[in-house]
DNA sequence: GCCGTTTTCGGCCCGACTGTTTTCAGTCG
């Protein structure tokens, strides 16, 4: 018999089961069944594999954070489309109140309230009761609490969502210049998502080391750019900037620094993990400190001495999200992971022969200038009409061109003439096999028709991997952060292609991109498949976005084993040579 | 609802800030 089945990714579901969660939490569930459906839609979306998959295999258990309910759960949705419990309770909780936990000093509790006093709904209804002083006279709030209410829909209104990494950086550092100068901050370092360099951050989080925080907080709320004060205090204040970005600032004494950086770079999970740890320990870990049962502290100036102090070595701040860090630090399985300075080539950069802006001998120099011992220069093909690309008839007076330089660059960095050749709408490349083979790398890339159904776009993607000629995938997705979706693409199907072929996947550094993401870099060095990661660099600066790469590879756990770009010379060209392509 | 170097039941992290309160609940990270 066949059986129908249906079809949900991996974050569908986690959406439901958040849904589900907020919706219990408005209820007023007990909340820990709460916490399970919020633990099991964070693991669903970073679980790597497609989890119809592992259902087909009957073992959605081995996912964790699914027990038996969720599982039920799960399956009821792949067999039938629908989930009976949800829809019940669709019925039961207005699905639109959703909306009102978005808005700042608005949670659960005070959702109810005003669907139950007042039959709100949704986050219209609730802004015309604030305007109307519906809410001030409702137990438990007054004008102040309303006032709130009406500013926190109003940063809505504003706010575009998350921020790209590359833009929070920034941000970050034209911060950091003026509050790392107040008199008497002895540190400053950024926290939260933004140290564990998530490919987007929400709040800004910013940590300084300060005997007195006056000083510094009044510096922080006063900022010319600040538009509202959210909350302030002593050791924390919140404020949002004209630009649509809240930020928090965190002050703490220099001697205990590091408790509160760990405290403050999260994530929440994995705090909760080591507080946890330190339990049975017999500590209690705050970002103060660590406190003995009989209240005497251990003061830590350093993460590394919190960590020590658990019994585990220190984890990098990209690993935090309570992926199984914490688990590898206890058996001391926690590998080495690749780092900056473990990167020695860039294979993915453009030249003035196509849309870069330098020429291949101003790249080089800027190259060796960055300590890199290999370069592929991979302009587009003309194919990418946008970007200038080469037409065929090109790429020998490049070639000559690149024999030139590499001949005044001597030993110092060696050349290689690559392409990044377009991968076309009909799933063709835009060069021929007779073309692609002349040259020493080749680069194949979606940037067009991303759009196309799941099927076709990613047996696109998958002929190119099956090319003989075809090294790499550039940036595999197509996605553009923070709100481009990459292409439908069934990765299972282009993993499983590139482990064949031994075709390696991109880790883009470019923020706007982050392409393969930390949870699909992860799954691909899984399946042994060679990552490399690249600027795709257009200009001289560009090279230098190549730390957010190395941090994404961090964040999916690679180590300079898995990592091309890591690899010595040889291996390097052993694989380049894997079919016979270059001397 | 999940989970197991205190295991199949009984736990499941810790504190700051705010507003409405006369001691605490709600929210947030």
């Amino acid at each position: 018999m066949t059986q129908a089945e249906y079809h949900f990714t991996n974050n569908q579901l986690a959406d439901i089961f958040d849904n589900i969660g907020s919706l219990l939490e408005i209820k007023g569930e007990v909340i820990y069944k709460i916490l399970a459906y919020r633990k099991a839609a964070e693991s669903l979306r970073t679980f790597g594999r497609e989890a119809q998959d592992v259902w087909r295999e009957g073992k959605l258990m081995g996912i964790p954070g699914v027990g038996k309910a969720i599982a039920e759960k799960i399956d009821e949705l792949f067999t039938t489309g629908k989930l009976e419990f949800y829809e019940k309770l669709v019925h039961e909780v207005p699905i639109g109140l959703l909306e009102l936990l978005q808005v700042s000093d608005l949670g659960p509790k005070k959702a109810a309230l005003f669907w139950n006093q007042l039959g709100i709904t949704n986050l219209v209804e609730l802004e015309q009761a604030a305007n109307a002083k519906k809410l001030q006279s409702l137990p438990g709030m007054g004008e102040k609490s309303e006032a709130k209410i009406i500013a926190g829909i109003q940063a809505i209104h504003r706010r575009s969502g998350r921020i790209p990494l590359g833009k929070a950086w920034l941000f970050y550092n034209e911060l950091a210049k003026i509050l790392g100068n107040v008199p008497g901050v002895v540190r400053l370092e950024p926290a939260g998502s933004l140290r564990r360099m998530r490919s987007t951050v929400g709040d800004l989080d910013i940590l300084a080391a300060v005997s007195d925080s006056e000083a510094i907080m009044e510096e922080f709320i006063h900022h010319p750019q600040v538009i509202r004060v959210i909350g302030q205090g002593q050791t924390k204040s919140s404020v949002e900037f004209d630009n649509g970005v809240r930020a928090q600032l965190w002050a703490h004494p220099p001697e205990r620094f590091g408790t509160a950086l760990q405290y403050a770079t999260g994530s929440k999970d994995h705090n909760v993990r080591l507080r946890e740890l330190a339990l049975k320990h017999g500590l209690s870990l705050s970002e103060h400190a660590l406190a003995r049962t009989d209240g005497s502290e251990i003061l830590c100036k350093t993460e590394e001495e919190v960590y020590t102090a658990l019994g585990i070595p220190w984890i990098p701040p990209e690993l935090r999200e309570d992926r199984g860090e914490v688990q590898a630090a206890l058996s001391s399985s926690l590998p080495t992971f690749v780092k900056l300075d473990d990167i020695c080539m860039e294979l993915h950069c453009h030249s003035t022969w196509s849309d870069g802006r330098l020429t291949i001998y101003e790249m080089a120099e800027a190259a060796i200038k960055r300590g890199l011992k290999i370069l592929a220069i991979t302009d587009h093909s003309g194919g990418l009409g946008v970007a200038g690309g080469l037409k065929i008839d090109d790429l020998q007076a490049q070639r000559t061109e690149i024999d030139n330089v590499q001949a005044q660059l001597g030993s110092r960095l060696k050349l290689l003439q690559g392409s990044e050749v377009e991968i076309l709408a009909d799933g063709s490349l835009d060069f021929p096999d007779e073309v692609l083979q002349k040259l020493d790398i080749v680069i194949a890339s979606l940037h067009s028709s991303l759009r196309q159904p799941r099927e076709k776009v990613t047996q696109r993607l998958v002929n190119a991997i099956q090319n003989p000629h075809v090294d790499i995938i550039g940036h595999p997705t197509g996605r553009i952060l923070p709100d481009r979706e990459g292409a439908d693409l069934d990765m299972d199907a282009v993993f499983q292609a590139a482990a064949n072929n031994s075709v390696s996947l991109e880790i883009n550094a470019n923020p706007a991109r982050l392409d393969l993401d930390d949870v699909y870099a992860r799954r691909a060095a899984e399946m042994q498949i060679p990552i490399c990661i690249n600027t795709d660099a257009h200009s001289e600066s560009d090279l230098d976005l190549l730390h957010f790469g190395v941090s994404t590879a961090r964040r999916g756990w690679l180590t300079p084993d898995m990592v091309m770009n890591a690899w010595a010379g040889e291996r390097f060209s052993n694989w380049l040579n894997r079919k016979g392509i270059i001397e």
